[in-house]
DNA sequence: TCGTGATTTCAGTTTTTCGTGAAAACTGCT
DNA sequence: AGCAGTTTTCACGAAAAACTGAAATCACGA
């Protein structure tokens, strides 16, 4: 069967149902990312199904198309909210709130980076400062063990700590930030040989 | 009591108990974090208390400090391995198997990284590949929503296709780049103000 | 203010993940 | 090979997390 192009119904019908296809496996794999991510796979899903569609939908649409219920559609569009990744949009005349994606890639990352920055290894900083004051003074006379731990504890300090700055630094909420470290970083004569973990496109 | 230097036996009863302490505290919280970080709390635990140990242990004095079970310790162990943040030891003259931590944080930042990238951006990228060739020819002609779909798609595949790349180039087995990356980052002139968001040594 | 439809909350249920302990497999030694 | 100590495996139970559905709450328009 020759595909014309333009609009005859067939092949209209046969791209809606190429777009659904690949809607789904994106939703799909961006849900299962979800979970790799300690967010739950439904909150990945009403993102990745709000991004890909770029159009405003409403809990009832979201309901339908994911199959979930209400009150769990309610909880990852208020979680999606605080996380900066999606906005509410009222239409006029339509008493119903509408939700929308943001839609540059990088500034999507940016808001996904600031809030794993938070939740992640901001809590493990404070833990380590509290750890700190628990021993106020340390000085050559202290027993070598205790200095080995305050060593070890300073370490790890400094490291998350030089990540945090960096990450408020080119991943706040404003500014191309990211984009650029990331340009940047990736002609920077550091490394040797760029080699790729992914398997490439390999399979039939 | 005034607390005499040295070695007399009440302050180095204080002194271990203050070292019990401290480590316990930095288990803990880097535990709590392992589950932030979707691996399971007990395997966070033992590289904690590898690490801030210092020194080799065996299965039993793991699950003694820990209290947990052997067959736990044991598939702990084993991720541990495979994430390679720690190696076997064997002590000349004693059957047992003993582990200990790689004791350099950004070497071991490195490992951390290069897993997370493997098990959460690399997948995502795979499906997007899958996803992408399911339809090989789009063209103008092509209804406006499917291509918008491959834009978007598109759009996150370069995304983190650029990060994966900069990862494998900072963060790979060999090298300090990651530590170079980060060094250098930090006084590029991109961001304005370094504002922290973790609370700073605050409270009392 | 009331009525209607939309949204949020939450107790109970389902699903998933984690951890246990004992049996099986393995290892180095005699 | 036989043995004693060590490690791994795995079926099962415990714990945690996610999800549901319906009641309660809220918000807009008349």
């Amino acid at each position: 069967m020759p595909n014309s192009r333009k609009s005859n119904p067939e092949s209209h019908a046969a791209a809606q149902a190429q777009l659904r296809e690949a809607q789904d496996r994106f939703i799909a794999s961006w849900g299962r990312m979800g979970s790799v991510w300690g967010i739950s796979r439904t909150m990945a899903e009403v993102h990745a199904l709000l991004y890909i569609t770029g159009s405003p939908l409403c809990t009832d649409d979201i309901m339908d198309r994911l199959g979930v219920s209400r009150g769990n559609v309610s909880m990852s569009v208020r979680s999606l909210l605080e996380w900066s990744v999606i906005e509410k949009v009222r239409l006029p005349g339509d008493r119903k709130e509408y939700f929308s994606a943001e839609q540059d890639v990088w500034s999507m990352m940016r808001a996904i980076a600031r809030e794993r920055i938070k939740r992640e290894v901001a809590p493990l900083l404070d833990a380590l400062d509290e750890i700190g004051e628990l021993e106020p003074q340390i000085d050559s006379k202290s027993p070598e063990e205790l200095r080995e731990l305050h060593q070890r504890l300073d370490d790890v300090r400094d490291g998350f700590g030089l990540i945090t700055t960096l990450a408020h630094k080119f991943a706040g909420p404003r500014g191309a930030g990211l984009q650029t470290a990331a340009k940047l970083l990736a002609k920077a004569p550091v490394g040797r040989k760029t080699t790729h973990t992914a398997k490439k496109k390999g399979k039939a």
